[in-house]
DNA sequence: TGTGAAAACTAACGGCGTAAGGTTAGCGTG
DNA sequence: CACGCTAACCTTACGCCGTTAGTTTTCACA
């Protein structure tokens, strides 16, 4: 039954689907027919609205990064602007752990990452920072986040997860542990944003 | 001719030649029947050696961890060694870009890492810093090392690498163009570092 | 009203990771 | 020295994968 009256696919809900199936059973287990199965549609059909996979992992990425909030240079405190756009940042990758590598890679069309980028860039530049300084300030902090979004367990810091479930065979253990691991990965991130940005206090009052 | 007198494949073998193909052509043009190829064998005589393509993958991200120096912190200063272990830390990801997903990852068998972990914190800790902070303090120099070695160029924060190809489309132009993004990559991770390092040292006086 | 583009389909190609099972070289034991 | 076991290679094959080709039908527009 070809072309139907209504249309079952659109850019969007193939995106979407796609989203929604990587965070339920993660990267590299989405296949086209499997995203095309969950869409009730054949694999092929998926080709009329993109060209391939790497097209609509793209859009997957733009969508987490639209959702970046870069708007806190408003006031003109860059040190507020940079905190407040490095932990929405984070905490747009953070919501879907098995989709950071999209976002990390880079590769791609990323026109979403590009606006955000710019708007960083310009509070940076207005609130007093030479644009090269910006450059770089942007680069780094955007390091921290791609960093701290892409490694599961800040750690291997702390013992291997078997080592404690061996030690503490008990589910709950297992689920305090879970939860100290993010609250670790957490506060390191919480301590370098910190750090970074005070150290760039200096930095500020030598170039600026 | 199967079983020949002197051994064609060896562990080692097969993990260098994979993290050579993967220098030359990328990592998901990696296949096990390539690799095999490669060392003049059948795909499944890899199997003799290691039980799946992931253990090959480990092998080759623990290789690139064991090339990281974390020996800086002998001499007491937890400032150098904190610089010296970031610096090498990104140096030895630099040097082989297309396998960086596998160490940013974090998952699989990582015994190299842990061991890195164990010296870095260790050093933190003789240092003087409290062992809470120990562990967030390699984690968030960790992520700056991470995010860094992720992203081909820190930016799209300068313009799109079209752009400029489009505007000067002469190959030298290119070749300048990708000095320029490493250089830019390369200054912003020593910008973030040193910052970083300059606001520990606030946390250090109110801590340790 | 007719035509061409668009959105679905079915079928197929080449490549993938890996399992199963065959063959022979080398090694430890009687 | 003979014998059998294990290990390292082989061939073959299964069920996936991304993608292309070609078909059918509906919709939008001239």
């Amino acid at each position: 039954m070809p072309r139907p009256s209504t249309p079952l696919l659109s850019r969007d809900r193939i995106r979407d689907t796609a989203l929604r199936l990587i965070d339920a059973d993660g990267l590299d287990t989405l296949s086209m027919r499997r995203l095309a199965a969950e869409l009730g549609v054949q694999a092929a059909s998926l080709y009329s609205h993109y060209p391939t996979k790497d097209h609509v992992l793209d859009a997957v990425a733009n969508l987490l990064t639209r959702q970046v909030d870069a708007s806190g240079f408003a006031d003109g405190d860059w040190r507020t602007g940079l905190r407040t756009w490095a932990r929405s940042y984070r905490d747009a990758l953070a919501s879907h752990p098995n989709a950071v590598p999209l976002v990390a890679s880079g590769a791609g069309q990323r026109d979403d990452f590009l606006a955000m980028a710019n708007a960083v860039h310009g509070g940076l530049v207005q609130a007093g920072w030479p644009p090269r300084y910006a450059t770089m300030i942007a680069g780094s902090v955007k390091y921290l986040v791609i960093g701290a979004a892409s490694t599961p367990f800040a750690s291997g810091f702390a013992d291997d997860v078997q080592v404690y479930l061996d030690r503490y065979p008990n589910l709950t253990q297992a689920h305090r542990l879970r939860a100290d691991a993010e609250r670790i990965d957490h506060d390191s991130f919480e301590l370098g944003l910190d750090a970074l940005v005070r150290g760039l206090e200096d930095v500020y009052r030598s170039v600026a």
